[in-house]
DNA sequence: ATAACAATTAAACGATTGCTTAATTAATAA
DNA sequence: TTATTAATTAAGCAATCGTTTAATTGTTAT
């Protein structure tokens, strides 16, 4: 028989005996935390070096695969690897010309987060 | 004989051709994506759903790490080791209390990054 | 002292990540 | 057409990550 929806989840049931202050609000904390759900995603693709990089490029001006190559140091296909991901999360796209594909930023927002690490630094961190 | 200071970082020679348009701002950029090194490292702490948790929770009121686990339910070394490295950042900070450990955060900057992501998507992405 | 509980630490393991090399596609030039 | 260059894709691999289990530390109660 299953359980799911119980209020204690069923593995974590002796844990704290009880006795924590905080046990009242266990049901209203596991609400809220829904409010962060997913937000992982994207601190997930900021998280590599290589990937900042290509997107506070793309916020200066539109660049080629291998001008970022190039700028990075990194192989080809690496980058390319990384566009595609950035591609997946519609924060660039692209637009052939020739035998280059040139990359911009599709996302106005998205620097704002790279701008709010920033501070975070700044702030003696 | 070492050339890392060169124009055209030396294996990427060949990359481009010196076709692209870019090309003449190549070090300008170089030294653009510099202000962004290492900014990833704190947007790597928050690409695992369960630091984003722990640091969300946090913002709201102190806990004890079995509050955590019984809340995120998930295993108490699982928890610990988060917080570990969360204390390692200078993210959090946590006081004893006899057998319990408390854990408040350390840094009320991070919580204006959670809520920048939380913008991104509410700009329906 | 012994027992019980909160928390940390260490070792081990599976899953994911990001790179490399090699092959392939796309577009232009000879 | 063939050759060349830009870019993508695929396969393979090393490194990293997050979890689990088990052992250990620290504190309180009996």
């Amino acid at each position: 028989m299953k359980d799911f929806e119980n209020h204690d989840s069923a593995p974590n049931k002796d844990l704290c005996d009880g006795f924590c202050p905080s046990n009242g609000n266990v049901e209203k904390l596991k609400e809220k935390v829904l409010e962060v759900a997913g937000l992982s995603e994207i601190f997930k693709v900021l998280g590599d070096e290589t990937r900042t990089k290509i997107l506070y490029l793309l916020s200066e001006q539109r660049l080629c695969v291998c001008d970022i190559a190039v700028i990075l140091d990194m192989s080809l296909p690496a980058v390319s690897h990384h566009l595609r991901l950035l591609k997946a999360f519609r924060l660039v796209k692209y637009a052939r010309e020739g035998k280059m594909v040139y990359y911009t930023l599709d996302d106005d927002h998205i620097i704002n987060l790279i701008r709010e690490a920033q501070d975070h630094f700044a702030e003696g961190r």
